[in-house]
DNA sequence: AGCACGCCGACT
DNA sequence: GTCGGCGTGCTC
């Protein structure tokens, strides 16, 4: 009787493929385990058993698979149903959706290894040079990767020199896969079992007498030994001992000592548990008891808790209770709120319950959270994480944690699956009859609306932490202040006092510039002319440092000119202004002030980050200048000064949530000011100061701008009234991204009509030498998703099998942010 | 997505 | 004449 496997590849492909195995490893297999199966001509890939089944396909003939790779399933159904849900929400491929859900330790894919073929004679004047170039090198070495033979070759199609030698046989090709998760081993030793007994040991003693070094390691084992009851690595015995790795050896290879390995975790945390929960303040403690309540009749319940109003004791309170049960518990956070300060805080509570996964970590480390989480350690019992942790195998999940929740951030673009974090953890804690708490100073305009709607439980906390005040927010005309002349570069006097008084104070100002670099656009003030980039439609940023005009949209960067390309002139300008312009003028204008910048080209690296807070902390800078990095999750006591030296470019972003997100933006940077002692001030500087939404953020009042916004949502039929499917379509030549457009656009008008709107450039039209155009969907509440996207999913295929659409790359956004 | 196959222009 | 460009079709 034959049996069949049904694999999901990580691959695009909306379907299954099938395999064929033994009857012995139909026994062994479960769905959620991984075996390496061939895949088209040569590759090899990994693929997830999803059913095990005896019926063989119709129409083709099942290969076999090549390898189980897993003693156990390293998915859980649980999370296989999640990924369906993804899948079909999102109109992602589960095969997509298993590509970004595993750490990439998991998923090996093969390489070609070139060996020679080492029985027949070879008659080298047969050779071509490049032939004879690789058999060569075959002499040197004895088995070549495909690179390798790319740079020794000098050119990157090497497959037909390849195949002729095969012909020729010369050589030979066969498929290797490795594991990339190695566990790390710590080397340990011990006294062999046969110096036990004190006899022999005196013994051994006095057979060394004449070598002294190793006399000495042993004596340093025994007194380490004696201290320590706990196993002497051999670093720490060298070290102790002044030996070297060669007197160990020795000892080892004379059987004295006795080497052993041990599996170390990578992930672990030293520290204990330092601090109790805190006491919860009374307005915490309300919030709280809200959420204990709104959790007896409702599963999602939005905690909106001002800026620095104590949210975090309230979750851990809520942590606190659920691990008491045993259950796992999910923290989520956008990526840039991930930072140090959290995840020490959260670890002097609870310890190393605490697993963090992220991108930043390595794929090792990962991997053994990953582990940790299956196998229900209590070392992950609460994972802090971003988006991506929210695909790790729990099993027993008691509450989800999902702060910030605003966060755009929060959804993912590229690659698919584009799926809403928050969304999918609310859809994750369902199937887990968990509870989720969704966490935000400045609500997303849909939750907040969905609590009013009694759809989301809804808790509040209205003071800040220690009844500080909200900080006083005063907006400062630049418009006026230009035409009186009381600007220096880009501040104002009234920022410019409020520093100086605040540096003499001994206290901390965050500057907040939404732009990184020194300058968007340089302009010949002659011709006009300023330096575009040749891939996409956008003009070079100027950055000074680097002195180096850069794409920010591929990675494209020229020297910075010293005259204009078009005309030559010497006289060039500069329009706009970045973190770096700021910092530069700051240099200029307070010679003896530290000033520090925090965006995406100060921040590379693991630690990049780190450095600059802890410097801010430390006080060794006074001014912090930064984009939108600056506004999450931190926590510096000594800011009394927030200043946003334009609020204009974010108010004018042409997108229905611009003014919802200059809201939360200006909200969360005014909320890092004055957060312990006394009232902070934030200064916003604006051509438009009359703007209903700075008139809004400048007094806090959050609920005016909600309906505000809402009614906005309710005429022009956004969300949180109707749903979203924007279609990007991307192509390298103008024409055909225009005219395979139109035909989209067409076709979905046939079933949608007047909801469709576009096709539209973006902004920013061409990026990477690829056109892009934009289709948007509105699909009122009343209407059926999934008929929706059964269209949408028709219309893309009858689209794929026109011969000159073919080569348009469609991309679907779901609920696109 | 990769990857092979197959057809066309531009070079040693 | 070959090299390498990319359009097309297929992957169990």
């Amino acid at each position: 009787m034959p049996y069949f496997i049904d694999v999901i590849l990580p691959i695009p492909l909306q379907r299954l493929f099938t395999y064929s195995i033994t009857e012995a490893e139909s026994q062994f297999l479960q769905q959620g385990m991984r075996v390496a199966v061939p895949f088209g001509k040569s590759k090899v890939y990994t693929a997830l058993v999803y059913k095990i089944h005896q019926t063989a396909p119709e129409v083709y003939e099942a290969k076999e698979i090549q390898q189980i790779l897993d003693e156990q399933p390293i998915i859980t159904p649980q999370q296989l149903q999640h990924w369906e849900w993804i899948a079909s929400y999102y109109m992602a491929s589960l095969g997509e959706v298993f590509r970004s859900a595993v750490p990439s330790a998991f998923l090996l894919e093969s390489e070609t290894i070139i060996t020679k073929k080492d029985k027949t004679e070879v008659d080298e004047s047969l050779l071509k040079d490049d032939e004879f170039l690789i058999f060569e090198a075959l002499q040197h070495q004895s088995l070549l990767k495909i690179q390798e033979i790319s740079s020794i070759l000098g050119k990157k199609n090497v497959l037909p020199v390849l195949k002729r030698l095969i012909d020729k046989e010369v050589i030979q090709v066969y498929e290797e896969i490795y594991e990339q998760y190695k566990p790390k081993l710590v080397r340990y030793v011990k006294l062999h079992e046969k110096y036990a007994t004190e006899e022999n040991l005196q013994k051994l003693l006095e057979t060394l007498n004449r070598a002294k070094k190793q006399r000495e390691v042993i004596l340093t084992l025994f007194s380490l030994s004696a201290t320590a009851k706990k196993p002497i690595t051999v670093k720490e015995l060298t070290k102790q001992s002044n030996a070297s790795s060669a007197v160990i050896k020795a000892l080892i290879d004379k059987e004295i000592l006795e080497e052993y390995y041990i599996q170390r975790d990578r992930v672990s945390y030293n520290g204990d548990e330092t601090e109790d929960s805190k006491q919860l303040n009374q307005y915490q403690q309300e919030a709280y008891e809200t959420i204990q309540t709104a959790f007896q009749t409702q599963d999602v319940c939005l905690l909106y808790g001002i800026t620095s109003s104590g949210k975090t004791e309230v979750y851990v309170k809520l942590i606190e209770e659920i691990i008491e049960t045993g259950k796992q518990v999910l923290y989520l956070l956008p990526e840039i709120a991930l930072t140090t300060q959290l995840i020490t805080r959260l670890q002097q509570y609870f310890g190393e319950k605490v697993a963090i996964y992220h991108s930043k970590y390595s794929v090792h480390e990962r991997v053994e959270v990953w582990n940790n989480v299956l196998h229900g350690k209590q070392k992950a019992q609460i994972v802090l994480g971003a988006r991506s942790s929210l695909f790790l195998p729990f099993s027993n999940l008691g509450l989800i944690i999902a702060d910030e929740e605003h966060e755009t951030s929060y959804k993912q673009f590229d690659p698919a699956p584009r799926y809403h974090a928050r969304d999918a953890a609310i859809v994750l804690a369902k199937m887990h009859q968990g509870k989720i708490v969704l966490g935000s100073a400045t609500p997303s305009i849909e939750s907040y609306y969905n609590t009013k709607i009694n759809k989301y439980a809804l808790a509040t906390i209205t003071r800040r932490y220690g009844d500080v005040l909200l900080p006083d927010m005063e907006l400062v005309d630049i418009k006026e202040k230009h035409r009186k002349k009381r600007m220096k570069g880009h501040f104002s006097d009234r920022l410019l006092e409020e520093i100086e008084e605040t540096i003499e104070n001994g206290e901390q100002v965050i500057l907040f510039q939404n732009r990184r670099g020194y300058a968007p656009i340089i302009e010949c003030k002659t011709c006009g002319h300023s330096p575009q980039c040749p891939n996409c439609d956008v003009s070079l940023t100027f950055h000074q440092y680097k002195n180096q005009l850069r794409c920010h949209y591929c990675s494209h960067h020229i020297a910075m000119q010293q005259q204009c390309l078009a005309c030559g002139s010497h006289e060039l300008d500069t329009k706009g202004f970045g973190t770096q312009q700021i910092e530069q003028e700051l240099t200029e204008l307070m010679p003896n002030v530290k000033v520090g910048r925090m965006d995406l080209d100060t921040t590379r690296g693991k630690y990049g980050y780190q450095k600059i807070i802890s410097a801010f902390e430390q006080q060794e800078i006074q001014i912090l200048v930064g984009t939108q990095m600056l506004t999450k999750g931190l926590d510096f006591r000594n800011v009394n000064l927030v200043g946003i030296m334009n609020a204009d470019s974010m108010l004018n972003f042409p997108d229905f949530r611009a003014h919802e997100r200059s809201f939360q933006l200006i909200q969360q940077v005014a909320g890092r000011a004055g957060r312990t002692k006394k009232r902070g001030k934030v200064i916003v500087q604006t051509y438009n100061p009359y703007h209903q939404i700075l008139q809004q953020v400048s007094v806090g009042d959050y609920e005016n701008m909600f309906k505000d916004q809402l009614n906005d949502r309710r005429q022009f039929h956004y969300p949180p009234y109707y749903r979203l499917i924007k279609i990007t379509l991307k192509h390298k030549e103008y024409n055909r991204v225009n005219e395979s457009a139109a035909w989209f656009a067409k076709s979905l008008r046939n079933s949608f009509g007047d909801n469709v709107l576009g096709p539209e450039f973006p902004p920013i039209a061409r990026i990477r030498n690829l056109y892009l155009k934009n289709i948007l969907l509105k699909i009122p509440k009343q209407q059926s998703l999934g008929k929706t996207k059964e269209v949408i999913s028709r219309i893309k295929n009858s689209f794929l099998s026109i011969s000159e659409y073919r080569s348009v790359r469609v991309i679907i956004d779901v609920d696109t942010v």
